[in-house]
DNA sequence: TCACTAAAGTGTATATAGTACACATTTTAA
DNA sequence: TTAAAATGTGTACTATATACACTTTAGTGA
């Protein structure tokens, strides 16, 4: 017994991974061979995304693609936004890369967007066949479909919900130094911050504890550890009037 | 020549409206009479929405509720969440309701939330042979399909919305007064602001303009009129790094 | 026209958070 | 032993948030 595929209702997943430096994006290689000259037509690249089964919700469909892409579950997952213009898969790439799967997706896809943070970038890709790895955000363009424009929203997104709010710890190593999570505020966000500023920052927010260990290995002062508390966290959560002027 | 409707995918759009003292919501009747003994089976409410035809992409969907209900065009719309869990149209009065249309809709039916904001309740609803009007979303239960959750997140969403950035003046008349400002961030955050601290707060959004206007026919010192200026807010918005402590 | 009603409008003192800024400390590796 | 590299720390100043109560003004009706 086979599942069914809707055919218009696909979900992308923005799987962003941080290295430490830069945020990264993985990618899916998509290259489009010609059958009788075994010659390449074109090859670029497109967010991890799939159709849905019609016996699967939104959420296990974004769930069911990052698990086959990265074996991993339970990870950040969050909806950012669907996509519906009439000419999203109309470039002829996108026309010529359908062709090969016959009648089985229409020509009118609406797809939602998910996004998800990955522990690290440390992160064994399994994708049978398929060519799939880390880029850097911002160096990333001319993606397949509209992708250039989900990644981006994707981003606006991210980006919005770190000013906002303490997230992204997915983002880190379960421990982590302030530097660490200095660097990731700031590529994510694009500004620089003043060390101690920031650390003042972190100090106030208690869900973020020191641990009794150092870093090892490093040819420096070793920093001190610390973790996110997601209980502390959700405790002491709270809202605040802080439009802006 | 007729326009094709997508089976599964619909647009639903939560109209909110404030009334100068609460936060209102656009519902529409639904009643399902018997074919043969014209008795009422049930009666409930639904927010408003309709599937997408094929040619015609989200946003332009969305628009067109609103258009053919309001007769309202060029207002705010913004898609928030889309919702697709497979039981969300198997309540059998749902499932009752939907027989009446054969098989033009699917059980399987994706829909993308957006959320409008009217300039305020005093519109002319027009539907024709529904009734359709105003409720004090605070008393909002029991509705359609999966509507209770789509108002929830529509919600949360103006709500964090409102938290974090100046919006919401699409709730209020063109020119407004303090007090009407300060009663529609109370009624739509569910605080108490105090007079003076909020109307330094206001003070310092060059965006909201003192008009030379006074209001008239009031039993009282009648109040200065401010405007919202678009212009100057767009010009002044920056991005702040305020997560919470 | 006078007294009442109802909401508008206004200021200050205190506490908290944001910003700008520079140097000593600690570890490893050569 | 020294050099290299990143850690870790404090203060003065400015800006914003918060708590709090009385006077002013126009309309209404006796």
């Amino acid at each position: 017994m086979t599942r069914k595929l809707m055919n218009n209702l696909s979900v992308d997943c923005v799987v962003f991974g941080f290295d430490g430096e830069q945020l990264n994006v993985l990618l899916v290689e998509r290259t489009l061979i010609s059958p009788e000259t075994q010659e390449v037509i074109f090859s670029d690249l497109t967010l991890t995304g799939y159709h849905i089964y019609e016996d699967e919700d939104l959420d296990s469909a974004a769930a069911r693609i990052v698990k086959d892409l990265t074996g991993l579950e339970n990870i950040v997952l969050e909806q950012f936004y669907s996509f519906g213009a009439l000419d999203r898969l109309l470039h002829p790439n996108d026309q010529a890369w359908l062709e090969q799967f016959g009648d089985v997706f229409s020509n009118r896809v609406v797809t939602v967007g998910y996004y998800s943070l990955l522990p690290s970038t440390n992160v064994k890709i399994i994708l049978k066949g398929r060519n799939v790895s880390w880029y850097k955000v911002s160096e990333v363009k001319g993606l397949a479909y509209d992708h250039d424009h989900v990644l981006q929203k994707a981003l606006e997104h991210l980006r919005y919900k770190f000013w906002h709010e303490p997230i992204g710890f997915e983002l880190l190593p379960m421990k982590f130094t302030l530097s660490q999570m200095q660097k990731l505020y700031e590529a994510v966000l694009g500004t620089q911050f003043d060390k101690r500023n920031f650390r003042k920052k972190v100090s106030q927010m208690n869900y973020v504890v020191a641990l009794n260990e150092r870093q090892t290995g490093v040819a420096h002062k070793p920093a001190q550890l610390f973790m996110f508390s997601r209980d502390v966290y959700e405790k002491t959560r709270k809202e605040r009037f802080d439009f802006f002027v």
